[in-house]
DNA sequence: TCATCTGTAGCGATGATGGTTGCAGAAAGG
DNA sequence: CCTTTCTGCAACCATCATCGCTACAGATGA
């Protein structure tokens, strides 16, 4: 996890989790501390993964698309992820060594990003919600 | 896994894996197609966790300081990323969601880095070697 | 029609990474 | 000794992904 995108989305899906109202990425942008291109940009990520829906025009913004209990933490990440195919070299294709550890390595990554998503799959947005009121009490809006 | 450091590490372990003679960087990085300055710069980092060990001048060069059955990956994983701290973000302090989102998505992301760690944990440097030979035939040699 | 939002292209700053050069220093072998 | 062959390391450049930001087109409700 180089990026901090998995957890802003997180942040987002919580956030529209408790709220009845559309909210526009302004005020989105105002709690994940970042500017509201930048929230828009995953939100349209979170849009074409079918979580989040938009609606444009005065009290327009986003909702939630999908109960919270249906959007495992594995779903998030592939929608702001694109972990497609794990990275290899380029080996001297003349070493018979570097021509088998090439596909070897990659199938040793495919199994442990398999094992990390697996480990994303048995949590739910649903779950952090209750996580953030049980910590931070009833005053969860901001 | 945006790197190709981890696929390099074990690329370049298997190699002195079974090789009698201390290998050069330059012949390492023949097989891995680099630069030698960049196999001597993963060699350091494979170095300082103990699984390599070098030699300098003349027939010098370097060999693997561990049974290759008493390496794991993750082990290799661990000499050449440094994961310390899954990344976040800096969410507004005045939020209370983002207050605590902050700090759940750390620890999932630390569970599901463990996840990914322990599934490394079970195969070593000679599985691999094991492998590239049942595929590669005898002729392991560059 | 107008104010309010989304959607998206485009640009600059930043940071990580990999390739390269250059040089100091260790060590074997005459 | 002295030369040759290595490692070790600093420094630099090119590339690439990401993020923050501006600007603007398009949708939409009052």
């Amino acid at each position: 996890m180089t990026n901090v995108r998995f957890a802003v989305a997180v942040h987002i899906l919580t956030l529209l989790s408790h709220a009845e109202e559309p909210c526009t990425s302004a005020f989105v942008a105002g709690s994940v501390n970042t500017h509201p291109v930048v929230v828009r940009r995953m939100l349209g990520m979170l849009q074409r993964a079918g979580l989040v829906s938009a609606q444009a025009g005065p009290r327009g913004g986003f909702r939630i698309a999908k109960e919270p209990k249906r959007i495992t933490l594995a779903n998030v990440f592939a929608a702001v992820e694109d972990h497609a195919a794990p990275a290899s070299h380029q080996p001297n294709p003349r070493c018979p060594v570097g021509r088998q550890v090439k596909g070897i390595v990659t199938d040793i990554g495919r199994r442990a990003e398999k094992a990390f998503v697996a480990s994303l799959a048995d949590q739910t947005i649903a779950d952090v919600v209750r996580d953030v009121k049980r910590k931070a009490g009833a005053a969860a809006r901001c």
